[in-house]
DNA sequence: CTCTTATTGCAATTCAGTCTTAATAGGAAT
DNA sequence: ATTCCTATTAAGACTGAATTGCAATAAGAG
């Protein structure tokens, strides 16, 4: 199965169209680098030749969500910022509350303890979201 | 120092007046049982009297936060939930997807590495945001 | 008590995200 | 291919949380 199956695949099996649309939206994102909120992916997608607008971008991202396409990343102030997950593997993130800038980190104890809290509570753990706020190291020299 | 001198000299190391408004607001914050929303707080002040506008309220919901009275607690949609930040040792959440249903944890050796993987990226780690989602045991079962 | 200026309430505004609706197009059946 | 049903789309109105500009008010220093 080739890449640019992976969300057509989902979408058959899930009885829904594969309509242009959808089409230009999973190779629009899977265009993105690092990560993107959905104004900034609707403008990129239409300075490459796709109008798509901005509604169906909102409705088609659960499905892409679902699909495993893409990831919610974290919230910054009042918008959502996604990334593509794809090839890349879980992580987290570390912000820095001056500059902005993201660092990504994994912890594979930090993982399993929140499987241990989850199982604890008799939940069946769907996702997490997990954030560290500071100052980076070039922000606190200042 | 009374509980009640906390937000007042915060205010005056901070040379900020006290109002009548920030007084009440005060007083209404800690009245507040569990988690609330902006909303549901100035509701709450009115009924009790207090004629706050929900300006007001998020004018010095910042100061709130820097004074150690209450804390950002987790986001559902769009709202940002708040809750009383006195007395209570610090802890993390764990939601219901399906009912919404919320509980509360700490973890020691999470917040420990959480410090460890700040130390590594050299943050100076201001606070931090964790939520783990899930299917409660109850909704599990329908 | 007076004066300066922070603070307030109101109204207008922003902005992410949602909803409505009419038009369009996917794709199954023929 | 053609027809038809219905999912999907775009446009624009709308929602609701949060912010901002501004004139009126009141804190509190002198």
């Amino acid at each position: 199965m080739t890449t640019t199956d992976a969300f057509e695949s989902y979408l058959a099996k899930s009885n829904l169209r594969v309509t242009k649309e959808r089409q230009q939206l999973y190779d629009g994102v899977r265009a993105q680098k690092g990560h993107f909120t959905v104004d900034t992916l609707v403008h990129r997608l239409k300075e490459s030749g796709y109008a798509i607008s901005r509604d169906t971008v909102y409705r088609n991202l659960p499905l892409l969500l679902e699909a495993g396409v893409v990831r919610q990343s974290f919230r910054a102030g009042r918008e959502t910022i996604y990334e593509v997950d794809e090839g890349k593997p879980h992580h987290d993130h570390l912000l820095c509350s001056q500059c902005g800038k993201v660092e990504e980190f994994v912890d594979p104890k930090i993982e399993a303890l929140q499987e241990d809290v989850a199982r604890q509570f008799e939940f069946e753990l769907q996702h997490h979201c997990h954030q560290l706020v500071g100052i980076c190291k070039k922000c606190r020299k200042s």
